[in-house]
DNA sequence: CATGAATGAGGGTTCATTCAT
DNA sequence: TATGAATGAACCCTCATTCAT
C-alpha cells in the first residue's frame, strides 16, 4: 500500500540515513534500516539516490561545504586583518576558530563518523584533505606571523604548524564526542593561549590577552544576562 | 592438491593479512585475498585463526602490547626521573616519547588502519582508549610539574593537557603515514621544546634546551660516524 | 531481473521445500533446491524464512498440531463413550484412529520423513514424543478396559500397551510408504480385530463385530454408492 | 610426530567411529571426531577406510549380517521343528525371537542409529529391508500356522502379519533405547502370548503356556543359582 | 603406518539494487 | 512517487579428502 505522497521523503531519507550512517558507518548501515527510520519503503530510497553511497557522499557534503566557506572567508579577510596589527589579527584568527568549531558542532555528529572512519577507508581521504588544510593554514599562519614579529623567530614553522594543527585536530575530535555543548569559545581561548606561549612574542601574547578577556567577558555578560 | 608443507604458513597468513586489512580495512577485507596473498588456500586461514576477527585482533595485539608496557615502564619510572632534578625529567620524558614513537614507526602501518577507523567501528574505542590514556598521562605530567615548580603556574591543568596530547596525537598520526622514516628525534625535540615554551618555566626550558642539545648532537654524531 | 510478483510465493516454496526435505532430508536439501523448485531465485527463500530450519519447523508444525488436536478432541470424548457401553466405547475408538490415519495419510510425505530421521537427529524426539503418547494412550485404554471388564483380567498392561502401541506404529510406518491410499478403515478394523482377540473379553469381541460389519457395509455401500 | 606403530588402529577407528555416528549420525560425524576419539591422527583414518560412508557401512554389516544368519538358520530349521507338533513350533519361534533380540541388544546403538534414521535418508532402505523381511517371516508363519491348524482360521493373514511384525517392530525399537538389559526372555513370551491370543487356536495357546512356563521356570533357576 | 597442514568445493545467509504493480 | 517481493552476486566458514614428510 503505497504511503500519502510527502514532499519530505527525501529529507526523511536524509535525515534516516545519517542517524543509521551515525550508528553503523556506511558499510554496515543497511539501506532498508535506513528507509524504516524514514518510515518509507526500500525501493524509496533509489528513487532518491543512485547508491547508498551516493546519499553519504551527500550528508556529507553539507558540513563539508559549510567549513570549506568558513576556510575560504577566513583566507580572503585575513590580509585586512594583518593590517589592523596585533590585536586585529588575534581576534580574525579567534572568528574563524570560533566559527570552524560552531560548524563542527552543528555537524558534529557526521564529523565524527568520518573523523573515525566510519565512512570507510574510502572517505578517509576527506579528514586527510581537511586536516592537512588546518595544517597548512597554521603553516601559513606561523610563517605569516614570524614575518610580522608576531612570532618567536626560532621557530622551525613547519614543526610548529604540525603541532599547532594538531592541538586543533585533538580538539575538534573531543568536540565532536560531547553529548553537551562545552563552552566553546573558552576552549579556543585557552587554545590560543597555549599556542601564543608556544610561538608568540610577548608583544603577541599581550594582545591576545585583551581581546580574551574582552570576548570572555562579552560573553559572560551575554550568558547571564 | 595440497602445498608443500611449510611452517611459515601462520607467519605468511599473519603478513597477508595484515597487508590487506591495511588496504581495505576489516570489513572490506576478503579471508581468500588473504590467504591469496600468502600463497595459501581459503581453507587454510581456518587453521590459523577461528574467524577473520581473530587475525586481526590478533595483529593489533601485538602493537597494542608493545605500547601498553612501554607507558607502564615509563609511569613506573617517572618518580625516580623527578628525584634527578629538572634535566633528568625532561631527559625520562624525552626517552619515553621516542619509545612510543619508535614503536609506533615499527608498526606504523596497523596502527595507521585503526587510527583511521579501518578496524570497523567496534575497534574505534581502541583508539580513544589509547588517546585518553595519553590525555591523562599528560595531565598527570603537567599537575606533576606545576607542583614542582616547572610549570607555569596560571594554567588550567585539563585544557593544557589536551592540547599537549592534541598535538601528539597529530604527530603520531602524521607519523603512520609516513613513506620513509623521519628523525622522529627531531619531531619529538621540536615538539618538548613548543610544549615547554607553553607550560614551563624558563629554568626547565633552559634544561630543556641542554638535554635537547646533547642528545641531537650525540645522534648526530652517530649518524655520521 | 525480478520475476513479477506472485502471491503465491511463500507456498510455492513450502511445497518446494517439502518436496526436497522429503528427497533429501533436512542436511541434504539445498535452499537453492528449493527455490529452484518453487521457480524462484536463493534470495527469495530469506524472504519467507529466517533459515533453512525455520522452514523445516514450520512444515512440521502443520501435520503435528493436527494429529495434536485429533489426541485431545478423542482424549475429551473418551468418558461419555464410556457411559454408551461396549459398542460405544468401540466406536469411538474406532473413530479416534480413523481420524488419526486420515491425518497421516494426508501428511504422509512429511510425516515419513521424520518416521525415517530425515529431519537430522534432532528432530527425532518428536517421533518418540508421539510414539510415547500413543503407548501411554493405549496403556490407559487398556487399563480402562480392564477396569470395565472389557478386556481380560490376565493382562499385564504395560506390555500389552507396547505391544498393541507397536502395531499401530508399524501400521502408520507402512502407511505413510504407499503410493496410493489403502482401505484405511479396513486396516483399522482388522487392527482392532486383532487387539481384542489378543486382549478383549467374548463380550466386547462381539459387540466389535457388530460395529465393525455396519462400519464396512456402510462403507461398501457408499463406496459402490 | 608418528604415534608408536599399534596393530589395533583399525580397532580403534571403528569403535570411534561407532561411538561418533552414535552420537551425531553420519551426515554430523566429522572424520576428525572420529579420529580424535580414537586418539589418531586425521591421515590415520583414510589409510583404513576410503571414505566415512564406508566406515559406517563396514559398522553396520557386522550387526546386519549377525541378524541375517540367524534368520538363515531359523528358515532352515522351521520345517524340522513343525514336525515335532505345537510346543515344538512354539519352542523354535521363541528361540529364534531370543536370538535376534539377543543380538538387537548387543549391537543396540548402532540399530538403533539406523533405526532413527541417523544413517541418512540413503541407510534407511537397509531398516526397511529388515523390516519387510519380518513382516514376510511372520506372513509365511501365520499361512503355515493357520495350514497346520494352529492359528485360526478366519485371518487375513497378510494384516495379521503387518501387525504381529508391528509388535515386534516396536518391542526392538524400545529395547536399542534401553539403558540397563530388559528381561527379553519375558518381552518375548508377553509377545508372543499377545499373539496367540489373537491369532492361535486354544490348542496352541496351550501348547505355549507349557512353553513359557517352563522356560521361565528355567531362566529363573538360572538367575537366581 | 602415522601425521596434520593444505586443499577447495560447497552451502547458508546477507543485502544492495531492480522493477512490476 | 511509493511499494516490497525478487534477484543474485558475494562472502564467510566447514569439512571430506589428499599427500609431503
Amino acid at each position: 500500500m503505497p504511503r500519502p505522497s510527502d514532499p519530505s521523503a527525501r529529507a526523511r531519507l536524509l535525515a534516516g540515513a545519517r542517524r543509521i550512517f551515525i550508528d553503523r558507518g556506511l558499510d554496515r548501515a543497511k539501506v532498508e534500516e535506513i528507509t524504516q527510520a524514514a518510515g518509507l519503503s526500500k525501493g524509496a530510497f533509489y528513487l532518491h539516490f543512485r547508491t547508498k553511497e551516493d546519499a553519504f557522499k551527500e550528508i556529507l557534503s553539507g558540513a563539508l561545504a559549510e567549513l570549506g566557506a568558513i576556510l575560504a572567508t577566513a583566507e580572503a579577510a585575513r590580509a585586512k586583518a594583518a593590517d589592523g596589527g596585533a590585536e586585529a589579527v588575534v581576534e580574525h584568527w579567534l572568528q574563524t576558530d570560533l566559527d570552524i568549531f560552531e560548524s563542527l558542532w552543528k555537524h558534529r555528529s557526521i564529523m565524527r563518523l568520518v573523523l573515525e572512519g566510519g565512512g570507510s577507508p574510502d572517505y578517509h581521504h576527506l579528514i586527510e584533505l581537511f586536516a592537512d588544510s588546518a595544517e597548512q593554514t597554521s603553516e601559513r599562519l606561523v610563517r605569516f606571523g614570524m614575518k610580522q614579529g608576531y612570532y618567536r623567530a626560532d621557530l622551525e614553522p613547519h614543526q610548529a604548524a604540525v603541532f599547532v594543527a594538531g592541538g586543533y585536530d585533538r580538539l575538534a575530535r573531543r568536540l565532536v564526542r560531547e553529548r553537551r555543548k562545552p563552552d566553546i569559545l573558552a576552549l579556543l581561548v585557552n587554545a590560543q593561549s597555549l599556542c601564543l606561549h608556544a610561538l608568540g612574542t610577548p608583544a603577541l601574547i599581550r594582545a591576545a590577552a585583551n581581546v580574551h578577556a574582552a570576548r570572555l567577558s562579552h560573553s559572560r555578560r551575554a550568558a547571564s544576562g
